[in-house]
RNA sequence: CGGGAUGUAGCUCAGCUUGGCUAGAGCGCCUGGUUUGGGACCAGGAAGUCGCAGGUUCGAAUCCUGUCAUCCCGACCA
């Protein structure tokens, strides 16, 4: 960060807060909003104050720095963007309402605008333009700057807004080799990344997409406020997306249990619902049989889900290796079970069944009878319906094998602060950005993508590192690594500040002078608010005894020091604690 | 977009059920004084078209209708 003038408490702005804004429900929102980091303009924008802005600021320094390191080179491009790249890419349709969009008036004609969600069009263009040999690859471009999604509900905070501040990087490639090596350097980038930043992080298994096998990692920090739902197993490390973990079971016997009751019809009026089958037949979810129609390729077919779990949708879509899924309307359902929604089970259905691996091993289920009105009570597997074979059909849950071999898996909620993802060439197919190779042979480029939402890092410390009396910072990312506070307006005290705090300041560390004129609980409070790791406290009765006070944030007790000493000590203090801080990063 | 809640001073909120004089409190802010190592005290003061519009009424922060905004749950989220 550049030396800058001095800064004094009373000169800049700090609107710190005693009550919690009525507003705010996570902790991160509350403490960025009450340490003055934050204010909200309206519904998913919000200003960064000075303190806010430093810390957002540091994290994308140091994003820069191992983004460079790792062989990005940083460009910038427009916010601003013509609707017809992304006609071109069939985006315009696929991010519908995200994408801020609108038409103006320009010379005599009329042109549309999109702004930026995220720039592989932009950039593929770009190279479309001006690389063609296999000769200028591979290149891997990037830049810091503020991204548009119009969120239909932006929420908590800081943390899903819609205007905010993304690292993105794209690589270019003439091979799959090269792509993955960039890959790798960028995964371990994002790795040091939020190491450096203090963010817990754990990389995830994600959607891959057209490629299939790694081609995907979300970086998330685990959170109880996260909005992902993620699966990790701690004996194995797997680690992945709920939407994309696998359960690890395998296919259980289809035989029928030689004392299955004999199947059953039940009576249910007007009770549809796993719920209230439950409740009518003061049973539990997991011995029911969800059956679920679907329409895949437009056939009709029965995904046979147990009660209490949830299917997924992408995995049945593989099953069936069908490419559109949706749910059945009414009538297809009324034709195929011959009843309304609600009473659809694998008995005597008239469409291909296929069935989550659990399915086998409920023991006397209960499941519609494709009558309206009934249900079928102790249906078991081989006697009352015929599986072949059994599928991965539904999302992971807790509890569940690790798909290792070993260990369980537990489900946690995460923050995505981070994703690389190996697109292939679906953008430079469609925007023609080509290159030929050394026999001349022209091919798509192969393209990698990295994001980072770097507010994200932000709220996610603040999610995450705080305490009851407030937030607590790392060295690399705080608004300020030290506040010196004198506690007396006596010229003796100023004074000692004063020296301190300019020393410190021209030693290059980044200091700020609480010069209120506050009594000495209003002052400790903020710095406890705020988070400055380190406070160097001046006050008459130390200064009697020729002490001055340092105290962490993380410590529990303040260490005197002779004023004589205070800078060596402070100096040395902090290059232990960047050291520290180094440590867990990995190389 | 469906469901729920809330809009009164910079912040937190009371008042609204049962309409009635000049709309209140605490914190913050300004002035003066006393204080001074963990969100001080006393005295005085500034600050609000009660979200907005319409309606009912002699009279509306309060009742009715509409509308806007914000928050929460859900749907959605390259």
């Amino acid at each position: 960060m550049p030396q800058e003038a001095f800064v004094r408490w009373s000169k800049t702005l700090i609107p710190t807060m005693k009550e919690v804004p009525a507003d705010a429900e996570i902790p991160s929102h509350q403490l960025m909003l009450r340490a003055g980091l934050i204010r909200q303009l309206m519904a998913g924008s919000y200003s960064y104050l000075p303190l806010g802005w430093r810390a957002l600021r540091k994290a994308e320094a140091i994003v820069r720095e191992e983004i460079e390191a790792a062989g990005g080179i940083e460009i910038h491009m427009p916010a601003l963007q013509p609707i017809d790249l992304f006609e071109r890419t069939g985006r315009r349709e696929a991010f519908g309402n995200v994408l801020f969009q609108w038409e103006q008036r320009r010379g005599g004609g009329r042109v549309q605008f999109a702004l930026g969600p995220t720039h592989e069009e932009v950039v593929t263009d770009l190279v479309a333009k001006h690389i063609s040999s296999y000769r200028q690859l591979p290149i891997n471009l990037f830049q810091i700057q503020t991204k548009f999604r119009n969120e239909e509900r932006p929420r908590f905070g800081v943390l899903r807004t819609s205007e905010f501040l993304m690292k993105d990087a794209y690589s270019f490639h003439a091979t799959v080799e090269s792509l993955n090596e960039t890959y790798k350097a960028m995964y371990r980038a994002y790795c040091r990344i939020f190491a450096r930043c203090g963010v817990e992080y754990l990389p995830v298994e994600a959607e891959s997409g057209p490629i299939g096998g790694d081609a995907s990692h979300e970086f998330m920090c685990p959170a109880n406020n996260g909005e992902d739902r993620i699966v990790h197993c701690r004996k194995t490390g797997y680690a992945a997306n709920l939407e994309r973990a696998d359960t690890g079971r395998v296919q259980p016997s289809l035989e029928t249990s030689a004392d299955a009751k004999p199947i059953t019809k039940l009576h249910t009026p007007n009770v549809g619902s796993i719920e209230a089958v439950c409740k009518f037949l003061k049973c539990k979810p997991p011995r029911m049989i969800k059956t679920l129609i679907y329409s895949a390729d437009d056939k009709a077919v029965a995904v046979l889900i147990r009660g209490d779990h949830e299917a997924n949708e992408g995995k049945i879509r593989r099953a069936l290796g069908v490419t559109k899924l949706e749910m059945a309307t009414p009538e297809v359902i009324l034709q195929v079970t011959g009843a309304p929604v609600g009473f659809a089970g694998p008995v005597g259905i008239k469409c291909p069944i296929i069935a989550d691996h659990d399915i086998p091993l409920i023991f006397n289920a209960i499941t519609g009878a494709n009558e309206g009105d009934h249900h079928l009570t102790n249906v078991n597997v081989g006697r009352d319906y015929v599986l072949e074979k059994t599928f991965d059909l539904r999302n992971a849950a807790a509890g569940d094998p690790s798909p290792k071999g070993e260990g369980t898996l537990e489900l946690v909620h995460g923050i995505e602060i981070g994703h690389v993802f190996k697109l292939g060439t679906k953008y430079s197919v469609s925007l023609e950005a080509y290159f030929s190779d050394e026999k001349e042979q022209r091919h798509p480029i192969i393209m990698g993508c990295y994001g980072i939402g770097v507010n994200r890092i932000i709220a996610a410390l603040a999610e995450t590192k705080n305490d009851e009396n407030g937030l607590i910072w790392p060295l690399s990312v705080a608004p300020y690594e030290v506040v010196v506070i004198p506690l007396q307006e006596e010229a003796t005290v100023v004074d000692a500040a004063e020296s301190i705090y300019t020393q410190l300041q021209e030693a290059g560390v980044d200091v700020l002078l609480d010069d209120r004129a506050q009594r000495a609980g209003v002052k400790f409070k903020d710095a406890d608010l705020i988070g400055f790791p380190l406070r160097v406290v001046i006050g008459g009765k130390g200064l009697q005894e020729g002490l001055i006070e340092l105290k962490w944030r993380t410590a529990i007790e303040p260490i005197k020091v002779p004023v004589a000493e205070a800078m060596a000590t402070i100096m040395k203090q902090l290059a232990d604690r960047r050291a520290e801080e180094a440590a867990s990063v990995p190389s």
